[in-house]
DNA sequence: ACCGTTCTGGTCGACAAGACGCTAACCCGC
DNA sequence: GCGGGTTAGCGTCTTGTCGACCAGAACGGT
């Protein structure tokens, strides 16, 4: 074969010296639970393009690191907590004008923190924030860029790993509570799960959790306390709990 | 805030003339349906490195068009196609050193042709081949780059997408009968389906398949012509057959 | 006319999942 | 300390789904 070399335009062999250039970022989208609600860790802009309005965490790639190293290192420099789930990639943008003053190209990175309370104190003296995912898809808060289209992206895909993989763990602490598991998937699903069956699903096969054996504190209202538990091994091959669309309808007409 | 703008690790705010120059490439993953099994298509390198060696077809991303348009585009070139369904973007990579001369970062896309033959004759003149999965998967074909890893990682979502979304019309001319359909589902899972049972699920709801009240002609073998039906519009909405890990084994141990 | 092959339709049983009620354990107010 | 309120844990019943299997129908070939 003739190898094509047109510039811009070459199948499989091409020149490097005659590429486009572009910068490559890496960006991502940080979900913690806190206060039963889904929420986003932001920052707030201080330069012009799109100053003083919120955007997800996120910096240039470096040639020297992986596109998941990028992502581990924007999620450690942000929130200053060394991954309970390795960041997940699940997109990339490079429509042109997405940033108004150059060629950029983004990869964006699902992460999952437990809610440790102070996001907000990265080693970044930036101003951060955790804020409801429902108040960003609503549009009560405006992203800069299309970090709008990208945060809905990663609900999306959070739905769906929650569903398939065991990222429901990561939400929670070591140590859990059946009912906080449960909040973790009605929250993500926008649902109400029976707390009978939810338990029978998750205790059904061994190896999903392990009981510690503790107990956790009642709420304020009292109540029986709750076991703990911990995350077995199963979860890295799928999730227990399937999502069922009938659920949430059965609610409005029973 | 006071904005970091230290070169090459600037969260929020940073100087676009100091941004690590990339290349921005698109690859294309075409799978089509050919004999009875999955292909791909590949194309032969004519030029360093990597001379000679197979690989995906793909061409820089261009400053003016999405990564989306680009991905069509390169479909388009590759095949002469006008997209059966449109390209669907499935991984970044990134990885230093992916590319022995440069910095290049390529997004991965994932096409879905039904067979039409002819592949082979694209407008470009690259050698291009149909190339079962199986022989790649097994290392039979070597692939330059990583390459290799992309096209696994594209086997693995279109596993799911035949799960989750209407993909697997995609596979199938405009009209089809159950079995080619069928065809599709245990070529891709590598499963057996009952052919009641398939049949059940699919005709269950409306909208999935619409009987045309044609007939196929039968095989060489004979037997009762198959219904020719065409795609409806629920599969826009999610796929009606779900993967049961259990079907292959029970095959084994009954 | 007979046979092999493929499609189509039906039945049965296993299993998953939701609904629901009961008991156990804890907090709080009196 | 005693009873009501609240939440967790557990069992049972029912319903629906899905795979395995079988029988009949519709064709081509011999």
């Amino acid at each position: 074969m003739e190898t094509n070399t047109r510039p811009g335009d070459a199948p499989v062999g091409y020149d490097p010296s005659l590429f486009p250039p572009f910068a490559v970022t890496v960006d991502v989208v940080i979900l913690t639970m806190a206060e039963g609600t889904l929420q986003v860790v932001l920052v707030r802009r201080g330069e012009a393009p799109f100053q003083g309005m919120w955007a997800i965490p996120g910096g240039f790639k470096r040639p020297t690191e992986t596109l998941d190293e990028a992502a581990k290192r924007e999620l450690v420099e942000e929130t200053g907590v060394d991954a309970a789930t390795l960041p997940t990639q699940f997109g990339a943008y490079g429509d042109p004008g997405r940033d108004p003053r150059m060629n950029v190209v983004t990869v964006a990175y699902l992460a999952v923190l437990r809610d440790v309370g102070a996001v907000a104190g990265g080693t970044d003296a930036a101003e951060a924030a955790l804020v409801p995912v429902s108040a960003v898809l609503k549009g009560t808060i405006d992203l800069a860029f299309d970090h709008l289209r990208i945060v809905r992206d990663a609900i999306e895909r959070v739905r769906v790993e929650l569903e398939m993989t065991g990222i429901a763990t990561a939400f929670v602490g070591a140590t859990f509570t059946l009912a906080e598991l449960r909040a973790v998937y009605e929250a993500v699903w926008g649902v109400q799960l029976d707390a009978a069956n939810f338990r029978r699903s998750i205790v059904a096969e061994d190896d999903w959790v392990i009981p510690t054996g503790r107990r956790a504190r009642p709420g304020p209202a009292g109540g029986r306390p709750a076991e703990l538990y911990r995350a077995g091994r199963a979860w890295n091959y799928g999730g227990p709990i399937h999502r069922v669309a009938r659920t949430a309808e059965k609610k409005v007409h029973p």
